[in-house]
DNA sequence: TGATATACTGTTATCAGTAACTTAAAGTTT
DNA sequence: AAACTTTAAGTTACTGATAACAGTATATCA
């Protein structure tokens, strides 16, 4: 591949010049340009970033640590990201830690070596180790999702798990739900506390008592949902409802429901926290609370690179909230009761 | 960032040396080697892959270049990349075409910036520009998914679009369907061709006559699926059963089925190539013709590899074409005829 | 004992760009 | 016309790592 001397010496300049050129700077007369692009363009010359990157100390590329491309939410947001990222001429390394905290170390170690201007994090481990200490002395780091102990200081975006799963329990509730059992991630993940959180809240304020035995810290995954769900029904008193901590688990419950011989919503109510785009366009079934998942990856994609690009010095963190929406459908049985909704909340009611 | 000297300074040896123990090299005393990694973790020392990648011309950076991770069918695909990619020390930068020719040639042009050692490629354009075969001359190429005209001596991974969209059509066919509509994408993309293929070979085979009303070279959207299927519905003799070039057209046909109040499959036969998963595991709706995307995601990045690594010095073009499998569902009312079931082929029957 | 091999470490040049500085020529001002 | 400014270049040094080569010290062998 040819190189920014074979131009610079066929059009019969310095290597300065093309430099120049590529980089639309002035001080460049407009014959010595043009005659710069045509032998670019002879040579097919395409100019190395890698080189570029290297001098200027900045690789215009960011890494976003995921736990699974394949989980809609997560695409969703990473759809968010991409979009964000090349609208402002940055490409994104994508990095699927499966919610395991070493290849997280891994996938974060590789990005410091690649020096990535930055990096986007949902994090499995929810714990600060010595190489994310490491690099958010380096480089400019933003959460999302989930909070990290002990990187308190970083921005954040994520949704209002506590809200958002105060909303769809207590719609539980207010079907007429008692026994409602909830299965949601490991247990050092904020999102999991945060939703059982909510869920808590919402019993307690209902005078309902809280049980343990009810109560899940499973993994984010269709298998957690599944072996969690199983557990749950064979329980002495099994739950009536079924509050999956994210649609992953939602859908091995539903699997697991469906094992146990057991309909949806006519024996067992199932709600989930993330909807599932494609299936509920086809077939609005499950009842959810969703959150933005695009608007999260496009606005710390935004922090990011204002942090990158330093253009606004503000060294406090910012902290982005995003409310859920209660999406009510059917798969707590709302057409066999009488409908209920909460007023003054945000709800959404799909045919 | 410390850089290779702090760590040479600081170690009392040269920097070559602390290059020999990063890489893990011989010919280092072992006292040198540990006092050497011992300042590495004192100083929290990160390699530059930049400036490695640079002196070595490899990047262990590959580009996936696809329509929409958005698309099930897509980022089970990039999961298959992303996991061979991982496996063999590679990352994958990610670009999203959007089926937009203009946006493949961006993306073509930054990973040729990047040096990425290898490219694979789902194209939107489906012709050979001036771009891909620049791309082509210093970087290897596997196509995926799709051909592109001029391309042929690239290695290629896809699924048998032909046969596949046979055995949907003849499927509808063996139910008593007589009208069939099809929906693809752009003309220019291979698949939508090899579909069209497919159903005109059934169809002929069975001796109906083809009818170009009911073919729609549109768009792989949903937008797509929805505009052409209600043009389709909208014919003077409409057909009883639609078969959706892709997931996201078939999501789009739903739509529009719905809207215009009529029911799948009772008043119209839906079918669909490639699945969609989450929405298959909760509600088993849709028959369709899977193909293996994980594995096509795997082969291609195994294919590139070797190419990158130049393992196996083959000159040929490598083709691998993978079967697709029809899985019988019910919205092509096979619950409501009898069922029929061709002999020898690939099938599947969900409950 | 001298010759030769082996183990270990250092030196130098290089990769492809760009920042910062320098130079040369042309234009402007008074 | 001297002094100054502007325009359009070119030169040099540097980024962080590594290959290739060059030593030096120690070990082994005839």
């Amino acid at each position: 591949m040819p190189t920014i001397y074979d131009v610079a010496k066929r059009a019969g300049v310095s290597a300065m010049t093309v430099s120049r050129v590529i980089n639309g700077k002035k001080d460049v007369k407009p014959e010595t340009r043009e005659k710069v692009i045509k032998v670019i363009e002879e040579l097919g010359y395409v100019p190395n970033s890698l080189a570029r990157s290297f001098v200027l100390q900045k690789t215009k590329t960011i890494g976003l640590v995921i736990t699974d491309i394949t989980n809609p939410f997560f695409t969703t947001l990473a759809r968010g990201v991409e979009d964000t990222a090349m609208k402002n001429q940055f490409s994104v390394i994508f990095c699927n830690t499966d919610e395991d905290p070493e290849k997280e170390v891994l996938y974060l170690e590789l990005l410091a070596r690649k020096r990535v201007d930055g990096v986007i994090l949902a994090s499995a481990s929810g714990k600060r180790t010595p190489l994310k200490s490491l690099l958010i002395e380096g480089i400019p780091v933003v959460l999302i999702d989930r909070e990290v102990d002990g990187l308190e200081d970083l921005d954040i975006v994520k949704g209002d798990s506590v809200h958002g799963a105060y909303l769809l329990t207590k719609h539980l509730i207010n079907l007429g739900y008692r026994r409602i059992g909830i299965i949601v991630g490991n247990k050092n993940i904020s999102t999991a506390e945060d939703r059982v959180e909510g869920y808590k809240k919402a019993l307690i304020e209902s005078g309902i008592p809280i049980e343990e035995e009810l109560i899940k810290f499973s993994r984010y995954s269709k298998e957690g949902g599944y072996i969690s769900t199983k557990e749950l029904l064979s329980l002495e008193d099994p739950p009536t409802a079924i509050f999956g901590g994210n649609n992953f688990i939602a859908i091995g419950a539903m699997i697991a429901i469906r094992e146990e011989g057991l309909r949806v919503p006519e024996d067992i109510a199932l709600v989930s926290f993330d909807d599932i785009e494609s299936l509920s366009e086809v077939y609005p079934f499950f009842t959810v609370v969703t959150q933005p998942a695009y608007s999260m990856g496009v606005i710390a994609t935004e922090l990011l690179i204002r942090r990158v690009e330093n253009k606004d010095r503000v060294r406090e963190r910012r902290k982005v909230i995003l409310q859920p929406e209660l999406i009510i459908r059917g798969s707590a049985g709302e057409n066999l009761v009488k409908e209920v909704r909460e007023e003054g909340e945000k709800v959404r009611v799909d045919d």
